[in-house]
DNA sequence: CCATTCCGTCAGAGAATCTGACCATCGTCA
DNA sequence: TGACGATGGTCAGATTCTCTGACGGAATGG
């Protein structure tokens, strides 16, 4: 597991930096907007609630954690103000976790700071080269996102 | 920050899955292996140990954790017989992290399992689009990791 | 109609992470 | 040569994050 020096690094690796730079660009941007009390975990649990809302389930496995760790995270946000719970219409069992209240203002805070990483990112790789990290990163979920 | 949905994903959250798969695969493999007692934290410290060791500062910064995060997974990864701290002679202050016993062991499992991933990856995306997606992700690098 | 699966919560335990403080050492500068 | 700021690492404590197992209710399929 050591290899770390002048060995090339494995690809996975290599995706930790970028990441790990867009959450702290992201949870950074929404200290400075006033959004303060937001956690690294419940953001990316947030950031994955679509529009319309998204089941509990869903948000766990596409965070790669469990049921609990993400019923956990998303009380905090409830708790929070950031977001609510209503029953899914098409299965009693199911709740859609949904944006609320001031979730809502996150979310455009948060947009911008994508957009704007994006941006720097697509400056310092050129076009063709971020739409081809894009193809490539899309094509690679294929195999390593085990919900999908 | 919810933008999940039929929205294309921004870059950062797309190397969320590779970077998780691929550390999926080592955990897997060193508890098939019998090294069940490292966790995925650890693991994350582990990787960053280089050949004749690694300080401490340096592996916080690699792996984005406190001083205090890292210095606990070293303690508990020395503790393991995975690896041992050794003085740097270059610096009263310093200490090195070395690879030990067990950690030797392994390191050839975790390059195994790497190898073997990325083979699989490059089947997937193809030769070309492989190197391609390492250049992007190398100068990326350039300006996602805080410590380089 | 029944067995199985899914959904989400509950309880508890352990891992991971952080801040602030502290001490020893190093490098720089006057 | 001594003072000072920075660095390296540890200590203590607190909080966050994560997990397993269990459970009850709802949905699905045979």
């Amino acid at each position: 597991m050591a290899d770390q020096a002048a060995e090339r690094q494995n690809l996975g690796l290599l995706c930790f930096y970028p990441h790990r730079a867009l959450e702290s660009r992201l949870l950074a941007a929404l200290v400075a907007a006033g959004y303060d009390d937001i956690t690294t975990a419940q953001g990316r649990i947030a950031a994955r609630i679509g529009p319309g809302g998204t089941r509990l389930t869903a948000l766990a496995e596409q965070a790669l954690v469990t049921k609990q760790t993400a019923g956990h995270l998303v009380d905090q946000l409830e708790k929070a103000g950031y977001v609510r719970r209503v029953p899914d219409p098409t299965d009693a069992r199911a709740r859609l976790v949904q944006m609320a209240g001031r979730g809502l203002e996150v979310v455009a805070v948060a947009r911008r700071v994508e957009a704007e990483v994006e941006a720097e990112w697509t400056a310092h790789l050129g076009e063709e080269a971020t739409a081809q990290l894009r193809a490539a990163l899309e094509r690679l979920r294929e195999i390593t996102d085990p919900y999908r």
